[in-house]
DNA sequence: AGACCTCTCGCGAGGAGCCT
DNA sequence: AGGCTCCTCGCGAGAGGTCT
């Protein structure tokens, strides 16, 4: 039967004076306060372990720091738990124990491990510029946050300064990356919820900037130009193969002799180098093979059609074109890239198979079902497509207008 | 010499257990 | 149940050793 113990006061514990032993002060129901020689105050309570009966102690902390309403709103949490047989004290622990787990996955550390599972996917490259931006713009403000800290607000004052300066492309990228990390430590248990799931609903979203082009109506002075200009043989010669071949500044300029299949008159880009990661092949037309035989005598005996001017080793930068382009007076309405556009633009008009283009674009159909059927590349008919587009070009270095071709005057070469 | 690391040791909070 | 005493172990101060 419990004892019937006159609770405590204020007044007693607070007066109550160091002896040369310890000695205790009793509250009842298992509460006492331990004084120690030392003059400090320690709350504990004295209670049964579930199913084992044994007898035991548990700390409150100490007087003044737990008040006496404290240390009893303490006991009841305790009797309450041991009414539910668990022992307060394994509760406990269990509770630091969740929280040191905590604080010990920051959102660093996190990251880092997410990060390991998430290079198997990507490209070495891509996988530094994920963690670069992360360095750059998360880790100092969030990196050393236990990641069940942190909060939507903080993480989007931590972007703000980015958006401010306008880099709101960044900004999207950041929010997907951390919510990515977020997703990571629910998954794996961390965290049960991601509390960040909507954080790029509050920056605008970046404006998408169509790459300045020129309309296939300023070709020829485009054309004109560029025979003009004051460039290497080399550069003119990779301007004009993108051009004819549709392809993208990078897949242009580290073509390799070794990719030309001489017999089927085919340039074949191998999948690795293709932004879609498949294989492309581009029908080469009359005025691409003219481009060939310029660059032989200059590279044919180097495994890159267009050798960097410094290195001819190494294929010319991609780059090169665009900053050619822009020296000849185009910097703001046209980049390299796109070349491809007024390709685009020109097929289109003149009624070609939209698909037939898309092809010839290498562009990867965004209509999942329609890509699943439609594994075609479509090259044959590509065939004339591409030499109405060399023809085209020709003419726009003739200085003549688009109107003087037509599809009737093709000269389909290759078998 | 100064910086940095490792080890030792005392203190004290908290836990264990016997006595009443 | 309450009282009493002793034990354990983590922590931090500081001594001492090692590296640059």
């Amino acid at each position: 039967m419990a004892r019937n113990v006159k609770p405590l006061t204020f007044t007693e514990v607070n007066k109550a004076k160091p002896r040369e032993k310890e000695y205790t002060l009793s509250d009842g129901q298992g509460l006492m306060l331990s004084v120690r020689p030392s003059g400090s105050k320690v709350w504990l309570f004295k209670y049964q372990k579930p199913y084992t009966k044994k007898r035991t102690n548990i700390s409150f902390g100490s007087f003044p720091e737990i008040s006496i309403s404290d240390a009893r709103k303490l006991r009841l949490e305790a009797l309450t738990l041991l009414a539910k047989l668990i022992d307060p004290r394994e509760h406990k622990e269990q509770q630091t124990q969740g929280k040191l787990a905590e604080l010990e996955y920051t959102f660093e550390k996190v990251s880092e491990s997410w990060m390991a599972v998430k290079s198997s996917t990507v490209s070495e490259n891509y996988a530094k510029d994920i963690w670069r931006s992360f360095e750059l713009h998360v880790f100092p403000k969030l990196g050393k946050l236990p990641i069940s800290k942190l909060t939507a607000i903080e993480t989007i004052n931590t972007l703000k300064p980015i958006a401010a300066k306008g880099s709101l492309e960044t900004v999207k990228r950041l929010c997907q990356r951390i919510n990515e990390v977020m997703d990571f430590s629910v998954n794996t248990g961390i965290v049960n919820s991601n509390p960040l799931s909507k954080i790029h609903s509050a920056f605008h979203a970046p404006k998408k900037k169509n790459m300045p082009t020129i309309t296939p109506e300023e070709l020829p002075q485009f054309m004109t130009t560029l025979s003009r200009a004051s460039i290497k043989l080399t550069t003119r010669c990779l301007i004009e193969w993108q051009l004819h071949t549709m392809t993208r500044p990078n897949e242009s300029s580290s073509a390799r002799w070794s990719e030309i299949d001489w017999g089927k008159s085919t340039w074949i880009v191998p999948a690795e180098r293709m932004k879609s990661r498949r294989e492309h092949s581009i029908p080469l037309t009359p005025q691409m093979l003219e481009l060939l035989n310029i660059m032989k005598p200059i590279s044919g005996h180097r495994e890159f059609i267009f050798p960097a001017d410094r290195d001819p080793r190494k294929p010319t930068n991609s780059q090169t074109a665009n900053a050619a382009i822009k020296r000849m007076g185009y910097q703001g309405k046209l980049v390299s890239h796109g070349l491809r556009a007024i390709a685009s633009t020109a097929l289109n008009e003149q009624g070609f198979n939209p698909d037939v283009i898309e092809a010839a674009l290498s562009h990867v159909d965004g209509n999942e079902v329609r890509r699943a059927y439609n594994r075609t590349d479509y090259l044959e008919q590509r065939r004339p497509v591409m030499c109405w587009w060399s023809e085209y070009i020709e003419a726009a270095t003739r200085g003549l207008s688009n109107n003087t071709l037509s599809t009737r005057n093709l000269r389909v070469i290759g078998d």
